[in-house]
DNA sequence: AACACTACGTA
DNA sequence: CGTACGTAGTGTTG
């Protein structure tokens, strides 16, 4: 094991110049500049590729190089050399200083030598060090440097922007060219570089001239035989030979310039964290540290050891035995089971707790549910309801239900590791227990490693791996220890609060909510489905008369031909793979065209969707008469809940035939009526106190009709002269400002020339200047620190803001902007369900919270606590938070959800 | 079988 | 070229 291994050191040259250049015309100037003024955009970019090319490529040793001064051997030979450049702007110069400051604190060489370019540095090095048998890696943005590829040596060329890095092997240089690396340089003399201000010969392109490479072997070949190449360009080369041979002389790269450091001096000593934090610091890269200290601060983390633990199967006494010497600290806990829809079913429990020491195996127990004896269970159960005894498990809300449809019912939880890493990290697309042991601790969870003890070793001889219960041990120890690391995590994001005060105690109602359910009128759903299906078939039957055949109306594809190439209508709005066919543009060709088919394949579409979704909620009826719900924690990245299987936060509203959907959901049997609870405005009411806008606080506070109040500051206007039309237009904007809508957006949506969306976007913000402000402020702050907030400190992280694409930049704008408002509503909506859950149970009501949906409220009231219930959901979801302008709620009750709607 | 894509329902 | 979701169908890919 201790033998070193002769891996060849990987060395890695930058040109500093180049890049810093490339990284300045990539990165918009206005986004970067600190508190003091100074533009940062290229040592952003420069830092953040050097970051990653340090992570991706893991070099031993490295250099960056730099061009001194324009004065080189090169504008000796051709005084034009470069000359086209225009002086570099003046945002520029400094950053390279500043670029250099980095550099310093990371320990990287740096070198630069007067009448040499940083290419001619870059090239001697890694002639020496391809000869000394490194393995070579050069990231510039010359292509001259092509010319020094070789087995080992690969030039790393960036490509869109600096985010984006093309490997120039041998291979990649040929296939690219058609010629060898070391015949690049005879190439790009014949073709020229227009960023040198090096001419080609003019129709002589890189087919050309690679075809004459390889007729002719080199560009001494080409010359040699000049005379004897036919055609124009045979022409055009005798005609521009000698600007051919100058740029030969000048792209050659120097392979010897002296230098004061060898490759070997070349080895990174390690950075200085101190300075590192400073020069950061100065910079103000929140993000670029975090992720330079991420990704290099510990390279590999230890390795994979697994856990260690001290596994027991109890039953019987030693169950109460074991509980009693080692559940008394935090443990964690696993439970093995089903669970869907409310309801569940658990076989088993596996705790484990830390290890006690370091190296020391950590005790861990499983008890088989389904066989445990009456003394083993009694412990549990205890142990279980003991508030006193702190509980740490992974997603616990489906564990927790299979767990209460055994009778089990669990206090005393502090954690949860999944909503934990949640709150740290909301954009990540799964908390997968496994994935975050390996981002947490640096330790795999695989089954393979899962070490039993030597009892269980002996019994389990002839079965090929661990059995469930080890592997649920293991698991249970994972959720232990992650929970350690994961605590501070959310300690140093502020987050702490927000798990033990909202999530976790949401994570119960919601389980409760899920378990009881919502009641369906199945009869009525069943003729609903009927009346669908038939509307279904009459519209497909129209629509095949009116074309004349029968196509697949939900092919896009089949549409496309029936539309374009046989009907020959105008072509809509592009899609990746085509035009599209969405309702938008059927309706707007039907307006153009009156052709019957459109009609009717939007009826079709209407009552397919209609259909499905009835379909699927009869499908999702329980034997109770009642549909569950699962509603998930963990996947809005705003800190939305989401509801599957079936969504419930989806069902239509706003048509007529959609809202029958809604008169299915009923009240259940002994109980009065639903009775539903809603934020008015709530997104525009955290607007408004985010921004502290004196003008939308007085709109709300005033109690005139929102859009009504807008309208009349915007069109300068008496309220009650406001139009429908006038109103409507203010309502789009409004609510779309917190989207991040652009001018052309709400052009196009209010179908308006762009010209009046803009001048009705500056009239807006000339009444209501605090939101522009607010709206500008939120980027650049997040822009800054990394992250949006919300009113709780609900954090989400977009690296994207940075980004050097636009397409993604503006995208993470726009997240910005919104991810405050929505995620401060979805704060309130559920503190404000915590208020309700608590004010029913101390009021000891009956009645029950079934559903959320977003910024409504759904109760099942018991009879005789309408009034009470009614009430106390006012106050909880009014007093959820205060903000600047007060919460409106209005209520309604009904048999059924849409009776209940108001 | 898994994935991408389009389309569309809600807040 | 307006955010956040889930579901279903088609059509392609492995």
């Amino acid at each position: 094991m201790s033998e070193t291994t002769t891996t060849r050191p990987r060395l890695l040259l930058i040109d500093g110049h180049s890049l810093a250049y490339r990284a300045f015309y990539a990165l918009p100037v206005e986004n970067f500049s600190t508190a003091t003024g100074q533009v940062t955009n290229a040592v952003y970019g420069f830092t953040s590729m050097l970051i990653n090319v340090l992570r991706d490529e893991a070099p031993d040793h490295v250099a960056v190089a730099f061009d001194v001064s324009r004065q080189t051997f090169r504008t000796e030979t051709y005084a034009e050399y470069k000359g086209n450049r225009s002086k570099s702007p003046e945002e520029f110069g400094p950053q390279v200083s500043l670029i250099k400051e980095v550099l310093a604190a990371l320990r990287v060489p740096m070198l630069e030598k007067p009448g040499f370019e940083a290419d001619d540095i870059i090239a001697t090095l890694a002639t020496q060090a391809g000869d000394a048998g490194y393995e070579v890696l050069i990231c510039s943005g010359d292509r001259d440097t092509f010319q020094l590829v070789r087995d080992n040596v690969t030039v790393l060329y960036p490509t869109r922007g600096v985010s984006e890095l093309s490997r120039m092997t041998p291979e990649a240089v040929e296939a690219k060219y058609g010629l060898a690396p070391e015949r690049y340089p005879d190439l790009a003399a014949l073709v020229g570089e227009t960023s040198d201000n090096l001419p080609g010969i003019p129709g002589v392109g890189p087919k050309t001239a690679a075809k004459w490479v390889g007729l002719y072997g080199d560009l001494d070949g080409i010359v040699a035989s000049a005379d004897a190449i036919k055609g124009k360009a045979g022409q055009s080369l005798r005609d521009h030979l000698p600007q051919v041979l100058i740029n030969r002389q000048v792209n050659h790269l120097v392979r010897d310039v002296d230098l004061p450091l060898a490759p070997a001096d070349l080895r990174l000593p390690g950075w200085d964290r101190e300075e590192v934090h400073q020069v950061f610091d100065g910079l103000e890269f929140r993000v670029l540290r975090e992720r330079l200290f991420a990704t290099l601060a510990s390279p590999e983390p230890e390795a994979e050891e697994g856990f260690d633990l001290a596994a027991e199967k109890l039953t019987g006494t030693a169950v109460g035995t074991w509980l009693g010497a080692n559940a008394g600290v935090a443990v964690g806990i696993t439970v093995l089971g089903t669970w869907k829809a409310g309801h569940g079913d658990a076989t088993g429990i596996a705790i484990a707790a830390p290890e006690p020491s370091p190296g020391q195996p950590g005790p861990a127990a499983f008890v088989n549910l389904v066989e445990a004896d009456a003394e083993a269970l009694a412990a549990v159960s205890a142990w279980l309801a003991d508030a006193s005894k702190p509980k740490v498990l992974h997603d616990a809300k489906g564990p927790l239900t299979a767990l209460s449809d055994r009778g089990l019912v669990v206090e005393g939880i502090i954690g949860d590791t999944a909503l934990a890493a949640y709150l740290c990290l909301p954009d990540q697309r799964s908390y997968d227990l496994a994935d975050l042991t390996v981002r947490h601790l640096g330790r795999a969870l695989k089954a393979e490693e899962a070490p039993v003890n030597q009892q269980l070793t002996l019994d389990m001889e002839e079965t090929a791996g661990p059995d469930e219960a080890e592997l649920a041990m293991v698991r249970a120890r994972a959720v232990i220890d992650l929970w350690g690391a994961l605590q501070s995590d959310l300690a140093s994001r502020g987050a702490a609060g927000l798990l033990t005060d909202v999530e976790l105690p949401l994570l119960g109602v919601l389980r409760v909510m899920e378990q009881h359910g919502i009641a369906i009128d199945q009869d009525a759903l069943g003729e609903l489905d009927s009346y669908f299906a038939a509307a279904v078939a009459d519209a497909g039957k129209q629509a095949f008369e009116a074309i004349g055949k029968e196509i697949n109306l939900g092919s896009p594809k089949q549409l496309q031909v029936v539309l374009f190439d046989e009907l020959d209508m105008p072509k809509t709005k592009r899609t990746k793979t085509g035009y599209t066919t969405d309702a938008e543009a059927l309706a707007d060709l039907f307006v153009k065209t009156e052709h019957p088919f459109l009609a009717h394949l939007l009826r079709h579409r209407d009552a397919t969707k209609l259909r499905q979704t009835v379909a699927g909620l009869l499908a999702a009826v329980s034997d109770d008469g009642r549909v569950h719900t699962t509603y998930l924690q963990t996947i809005a990245a705003t800190g939305r809940l989401s509801s599957t299987d079936p969504n419930l936060q989806n069902i239509p509203v706003r048509t007529e035939e959609g809202r029958r959907i809604r008169e299915t959901f009923v009240v259940g049997p002994d109980f009065e009526c639903l009775l539903t609870a809603d934020y008015s405005q709530i997104e525009m009411r955290i607007m408004a106190h985010l921004s502290e806008d004196e003008g939308l606080i007085e709109a709300f506070r005033s109690g005139e009709d929102l859009h009504r109040f807008v309208g009349s500051r915007v069109f300068a206007v008496e309220p009650a002269d406001v139009t429908a039309a006038m109103r409507s237009k203010i309502k789009a904007m409004s609510y779309g400002l917190a989207y991040g809508l652009s001018a052309f957006g709400l052009s196009r949506q209010l179908n308006i020339p762009v010209d009046e969306a803009k001048t009705l976007m500056e009239d807006y913000f000339d009444r209501f200047g605090g939101v522009r402000d607010y709206l500008r402020g939120v980027v650049d702050e997040a822009r800054r620190t990394g992250y949006t907030e919300t009113i709780l400190g609900r954090r989400r992280y977009l690296p994207d803001l940075v980004s050097d694409n636009r397409q993604r930049r503006e995208m993470a704008e726009r997240m910005a902007l919104n991810a405050p408002i929505q995620g401060s509503a979805a704060d309130i909506v559920k503190v404000a369900m915590l208020e309700v859950d608590r004010r029913l149970r101390e009021q000891g009501l009956r009645s029950r919270m079934l559903l959320q949906v977003h910024d409504e409220l759904v109760l099942e009231v018991f009879p005789g606590e309408r009034e009470q219930v009614e009430a106390l959901v006012r106050e909880g979801m009014a007093g959820a938070a205060s903000l600047n302008v007060p919460l409106d709620v209005s209520v309604g009750v009904g048999r059924s959800w849409h009776e209940a709607a108001h």
